[in-house]
DNA sequence: TTGAAAGCGATACCAC
DNA sequence: GTGGTATCGCTTTCAA
């Protein structure tokens, strides 16, 4: 099957390719007419006749001419994990909206992987660029920066990068809740289990929970365990913390809950009975374990919404708020009981 | 910071276009040289030069003269799914190896939200396209392939249609050896808990699960919920199956499990006391919860990669196997008890 | 309201 | 090995 052409569409409707144009790009108004300047019938004539012959517009050359492609990059760690998962979706949909057409690619927490995709991304024309920095990162982000492409930055912050834009957690809030809700119920050796990562989002989580501990002349503790090979210390961790008298842990990422619960499953320890828990995002494995967990929920959708809606006001020049930070949400469990 | 063009590049390393062309799109060889007819040393300048600039090729233009886009495009029904999700990160992995940038769409499982997503996808001049289809999605899948498009269909199969690869799980397979497991252990009354959904994934899993059963003499009985709805009826499915005396579930998808232990949690049912389960996929919540549940696991990371293996050989007119069905593998669990 | 024609930035063909 | 140039399909100006 031949490959039909504007020009194929604008000879059988007997008009020229600009009408066929014209009409191609034209945006049903509100009345349900398209908004540009053809006559109704002959749209209409052209319309048929595209739809007839199985016209479809070649996005490279329409991108090629006009400098823009309608469609965005969205570079997280890791699609196939829960909360980037989720937020994708999201972030998917709300683009459909807009036509925006997504090319979504995982970094890997791995800064060079994470440059090399900024690359190809950037040779695609994208409209505009979403992305979960990475440590190490900035470098790739500024490239895009360069290129004049709009940036939101998802997740995690990077600080003194000018004129991108921001959808975020409240991380220290989050952190507080967290520490609070399980100092409200009389905890009191409360340490932190997390990643050896420089990420904004994780590094505010500790300061909430450092903040929260130290209004309440606590003393903090933070055990990191490697990004790259967790599962080898958590054993330690955790026995080391309840040799130290540690009642409860606030664990600031799923995956890591997965691990401290795996590991404690091991070693015959039971939360609430042995060590209180409160865990961050959602998982089934909370709601449906055998004592449900106790968890710092994010607004998936919020934050995959909001980062399209913030792209795409900068893609579209409007004015606007640039930096969105949402509120994170607590949900009590069985991983926390009085004291 | 004007943009940087292949003119560019050619005008300051005092070269044609061509070669500037030629350079750019050379792989390197096995003895670590660039294999185009172009001389080493001209090929070092026109390098140097292009990285000293900031050169980055046009994809849209290239895609435009070239007629290829090394871009693939991914529809699953839903990226934020573990099974997909998952997958998605393998297959992501692996066209990153052939150089093909990957596009990712969810269909939902609506037929009319593929055949807009292929179309959409079309018009990128994509090279090949894998698919999960979906129900009533064949003439979505008839348009790419009416397009010249090498199609893969992953997860589920779509009969007779021509020319298409093919990456699937042995499906008739897995429901059997879920069931002789329960068969084996000492069950009788065992039934299948499954979505009203008409695809072939879930048709062969039951179609396995009945074989299995007849070969035992014993009598085969799926009970189903809608897909749209599934919360609902899970309770009832459950109490009546109790009342019937049903000793296990066959469950073929991680969210019909987690529907299932979510609606068994409230009901104070507990497996395996109360219900033998197999289930279907991987989760934490089957290694981690209160007892270990028995499952079939896919094997993601071939699914994945076979898949783009298959459409690779087919963009480029290789010979070979374009049908790949793969093994299943049971995991044992708590969930299941001698009897 | 309509159309002619100039490019966008690569690749492909052909000539040298 | 190297270079000139037509061309891919569309959008965009400009003129009618």
């Amino acid at each position: 099957m031949k490959k039909i052409t504007i020009k194929d569409v604008a000879r059988e409707a007997g008009v020229s390719v600009t009408l066929v144009s014209f009409v191609m790009n034209a945006k049903v108004g509100e009345d349900g007419r398209l908004d540009c300047p053809v006559n109704p019938e002959t749209a209409a004539r052209v319309l048929e006749v595209a739809k007839r012959l199985g016209y479809r517009r070649n996005a490279a050359a329409a991108s090629l001419r006009s400098g823009r492609s309608n469609t965005i990059a969205v570079i997280t760690t890791d699609i196939a994990n829960n909360f980037f998962g989720g937020i994708s979706r999201y972030i998917e949909d709300k683009s459909a909206q807009y036509g925006y057409t997504v090319l979504f690619c995982s970094s890997d927490e791995n800064a060079d992987k994470l440059d090399a995709l900024v690359d190809t991304v950037l040779a695609y024309n994208i409209d505009g660029l979403i992305v979960a920095p990475v440590p190490g990162g900035r470098r790739a982000l500024s490239k895009a920066i360069e290129s004049r492409v709009p940036v939101v930055l998802l997740d995690r912050d990077v600080e003194d990068l000018d004129g991108v834009g921001k959808v975020l957690l409240n991380d220290i809030e989050a952190g507080k809740m967290a520490t609070e809700y399980l100092i409200g119920k009389g905890y009191r050796k409360i340490e932190m289990v997390s990643y050896d990562l420089d990420i904004s989002s994780i590094s505010e989580r500790a300061e909430g929970y450092r903040r929260a501990m130290s209004a309440h002349g606590l003393e903090a503790r933070v055990d990191t365990t490697s990004y790259g090979d967790p599962q080898k210390l958590m054993p330690n961790i955790i026995k080391d913390a309840i040799e130290r008298g540690v009642e409860a842990f606030f664990i600031p990422t799923y995956s890591l809950t997965a691990l401290v619960i795996g590991a404690m499953n091991e070693m015959h320890l039971r939360t609430p009975r042995d060590l209180g828990l409160v865990a961050f995002d959602e998982s089934d494995l909370y709601r449906l374990g055998p004592s449900t967990i106790a968890h710092i929920v994010q607004p998936l959708k919020e934050l995959g919404e909001k980062s399209v809606e913030v792209l795409h006001s900068m893609i579209e020049n409007e004015p606007g708020e640039t930096t969105i930070i949402l509120k994170p949400e607590l949900v009590p469990g069985g991983s926390v009981t009085d004291r």
